[in-house]
DNA sequence: AAAGGTCTAGGACTAAAGGCGTATGGTGGG
DNA sequence: CCCACCATACGCCTTTAGTCCTAGACCTTT
């Protein structure tokens, strides 16, 4: 792990959020803290916690006002959001997790159920982010066609190289002469391998040949 | 909403399962069904369910190492899971949490919970896949665009309402005149819209618009 | 050697695309 | 009330795209 996971701990009691806070940074996390919803949600935005843990029963932005409005956020769509309750809450709960909770913790929290339940969450989190560096891997730079090479067209849609090599450019936008003086031909040439093109891709003009091009060089290009 | 959302329910009992199966299918969900922690495993990898329902209590395999074989598996990394426990079992409902878990249900289950439980897992992981989309720039249909609206031309490109749609058919091949035919106006004004289209996508034909529009329509499709 | 595919390219033509100017209504905000 | 923006539309003009036909040069396969 490169760097600590930061912790933002939500709750109005000074004595309990100290403690937490203590035992979290002895337990190697970043610890932030905030003595009400509002103040959270600003102290959420401002340091981008990895898990945030928080009160329910607060003064000015309860619990729930506070998940509610953090799962609104693109940016805390995502994010780890642990409730603290106390006993006798425990039917509230559900509303909470219907808001987007992942968990909560009943008052008093014992140490090692605390920090299961982060570790856990932070686990989650992580496989979350495992899985989009995967598909952001195998699609480097988006999803976007490779217009590198004319070979997939070539193999995939069966045309003949120079045929390839055509709409290559053409599927770039580039007109009939640009092409021609690309390749270093006469524009009369371009047209006639264009309408092969048209032929075997099944169309009648660039632009939905290019639609076909660019699909086949966004599909094959990597995988 | 393109398809209905799966559901695996795991769960021993043959009363608890079929009802559960008829009140979920009642609400338009499609619902597959396992009788142990075993069979769901496997029904998990085969059916790949958008969420899980899963009982604690099964003989073979319990809840608990259902859920922490299927968190061990990239695809089922992120599936929301929820657990079905009967009231005794409470205190053991932080294993299933620390397992990886999304929440859990306390039986008997009130058809209201249920059903809140799952929307707001669902729309969770919605928000997830929305967010793997964005940094991945993948798309869930392959790579292709999506042409159904036109809406994504028009807030990421700037375009007016009407614009959008110009550009929308012509992305897809159409002529001038299958445009105006199409939108029901004439061809002079289709072509009007595309010279506001060309200035303000920077491009200087239809095709280099319509590539424009393509890789627009991949990456911000679906909402 | 003959056949077939590819790449090249010309002529002659039609159709479509695109630029430029102008103009009319509608609509929403200062 | 006027202005800015939008959608609509026409005309005139130039450029580009695309079709059909023909045909030579260069390959490989038969």
């Amino acid at each position: 792990m490169s760097t600590a996971k930061k912790i933002l701990i939500i709750e109005d009691q000074g004595t309990m959020r100290r403690n937490l806070a203590l035992l979290l940074e002895m337990e190697g996390f970043q610890v932030v803290t905030a003595e009400n919803g509002r103040i959270g949600l600003e102290t959420a935005r401002r340091e981008r916690p990895d898990v945030i843990l928080c009160d329910v029963m607060m003064p000015e932005m309860d619990g729930y006002a506070v998940v509610q409005a953090l799962r609104g956020e693109p940016d805390f769509a995502t994010t780890p959001f642990l409730f603290l309750t106390a006993k006798g809450e425990k039917s509230d709960i559900r509303v909470g997790m219907n808001f987007g909770a992942d968990d909560y913790l009943t008052k008093p929290v014992v140490r090692d159920d605390l920090l299961a339940a982060i570790e856990a969450r932070l686990a989650r989190a992580e496989a979350q982010d495992e899985r989009v560096r995967e598909l952001a891997g195998n699609h480097p730079g988006g999803h976007l066609p490779d217009f590198s090479s004319p070979a997939p067209l070539q193999t995939h849609l069966g045309l003949t190289g120079r045929e390839a090599e055509v709409l290559l450019w053409v599927a770039q936008g580039k007109s009939n002469g640009d092409v021609s003086s690309i390749l270093g031909c006469s524009e009369k040439t371009v047209k006639q391998h264009l309408g092969s093109i048209f032929e075997k891709l099944g169309v009648e003009n660039r632009t939905s040949a290019s639609l076909v091009a660019v699909e086949t060089l966004a599909k094959h290009s990597r995988g």
